[in-house]
DNA sequence: AAATTGACGGTTA
DNA sequence: GTAACCGCCAATT
């Protein structure tokens, strides 16, 4: 019953992390992969947003690039995450300085 | 089983 | 600050 850390698990985490963005924040997909424990996934990470199930509703969206832009494929998110709050600079990235996600901006609770 | 590709990242020029 | 190259890891052909 070998059933170890196959890259499935590893699947799942990104899109229980992902699930998780508050509106307004993006991540990267090197930071995904390092919350997932594998900082060198980051290209996996994209592979997993372009395969993730529609109904589990992923935001996938509010995953960028480590420039902070959206997905090559998919400008369009680019009005998607503006809509949601988030700020774009004058070269189409965003402001990651302030919208890149961290741990920290969901346990300052209260 | 081997080689190529790929929603990427980081470093060097 | 921008451009190009290499490197990482798994999937696909």
């Amino acid at each position: 019953m070998p059933k170890v850390n196959t890259v499935k698990q590893f699947f799942e985490d990104v899109y229980s992390i992902v699930a998780q963005i508050p509106e307004g924040k993006v991540l990267s997909y090197g930071q995904v992969a390092a919350l997932t424990g594998r900082p060198r996934n980051a290209r996996m990470v994209g592979q997993a947003m372009w395969s993730a199930p529609e109904k589990l509703a992923l935001p996938c969206h509010r995953v960028v690039n480590s420039r902070g832009c959206t997905a090559p494929a998919c400008p369009e998110h680019r009005e998607m995450l503006e809509r949601e709050g988030v700020t774009f600079r004058i070269n189409g990235c965003v402001d990651m300085n302030k919208h890149t996600w961290t741990i920290d901006d969901m346990t300052i609770g209260s």
